[in-house]
DNA sequence: CTCCAGGTTCCGG
DNA sequence: CCGGAACATGGA
């Protein structure tokens, strides 16, 4: 396998890839091993390079969004100190774009679940009934289609350990098999559209939607709001102010966060995250 | 043992 | 329309 090298300015893959968006990547030999789609690739970061090891390297780039004008994104955050501290803590942390079924279908079962439940639940999903490849001696699983998934039983899936979720990734992966769904479909549609189209699947509110917009559909602005972002919201820009509604902070956000809110999300996410679990276990 | 986790759905007021 | 409860599982 040749290697190939790609300049990555503005750019921390260790930090992309732990950052809560994606789930099976795996530490390997300085550098981390995974699939994207069923493209298997090494990719390891060297200072403002990195080297990829793929039959694909041009997905490899595409996947890592390599070509996000980081600069200008930051540039359009808000100018408050919290944004501040998250975006500096977070330098070189990029919105992948994502595959988008295997996206859709991880975020189904993230309700109620910590970023390593998670992990796990994917790694049985795949070592389970996803197809095996080879790659460097190595045994990787892709992520099972939905045709896979719409023939498994719910008991297969709660093997997994996906608990009550197994019944709205059943559901929703038959309705995606049968056609009822087309998610190709979606990348026509407005964000307000896609965003109603997602809702309409099983195990998929608000926040789940707005995961899978930003993260596979590479739409920007999406801002998903889950506890971790509701805490940061009320503590930071609504302190002390009672009765403020789930709308409310809906609205904050996708006006005053900008043309980049995923980003910004992402961000003050990852920020609150690592930072509340440091003062824990410290 | 208790608490809580990148929520959604369903139900009663 | 709105607040609250149920829903499963496992790590801290």
């Amino acid at each position: 396998m040749v290697e190939k090298k790609l300049a990555a300015p503005d750019f921390d893959l260790k930090l992309t890839l732990e950052s809560g968006q994606v789930f099976h990547w795996a530490a390997s030999g300085g550098g981390f091993l995974g699939l994207i789609g069923d493209v298997p690739a090494h990719v390891e970061q060297c200072g403002k390079e990195l080297r990829v090891r793929s039959a694909h390297p041009e997905i490899v780039s595409d996947y890592l969004a390599l070509d996000h004008p980081l600069s200008n994104i930051q540039a359009s955050f808000p100018a408050d100190d919290a944004m501040r501290e998250a975006a500096a803590f977070c330098r070189g942390l990029r919105i992948i774009r994502q595959p988008v079924w295997e996206c859709l279908a991880t975020f189904i079962t993230s309700s109620m679940k910590q970023v390593a439940h998670i992990r796990q639940m994917s790694v049985a999903i795949r070592e389970r009934f996803g197809k095996r490849v080879e790659f460097e001696g190595a045994q990787l699983f892709c992520y099972p289609p939905p045709e896979r998934l719409a023939r498994a039983s719910e008991a297969d899936l709660r093997a997994c350990g996906l608990g009550y979720r197994a019944k709205h990734l059943l559901a929703t992966a038959k309705l995606i098999a049968s056609g009822a769904v087309d998610l190709e479909t979606l990348q026509t549609m407005s964000d307000t559209e896609a965003l109603e189209a997602l809702r309409s699947l099983p195990g998929v509110g608000a926040k789940i939607a707005n995961c899978v917009l930003l993260f596979a559909y590479e739409r920007l602005r999406a801002f998903p709001i889950d506890v971790w972002i509701e805490r940061v919201l009320r503590e930071t820009y609504f302190k002390r102010k009672r009765n403020v509604t789930a709308e409310r902070l809906r609205l904050f956000s996708e006006t005053y966060f900008g043309e980049f809110g995923g980003y910004a999300q992402q961000y003050l996410f990852h920020h609150a995250r690592v930072t509340s679990r440091k003062s824990r276990t410290s």
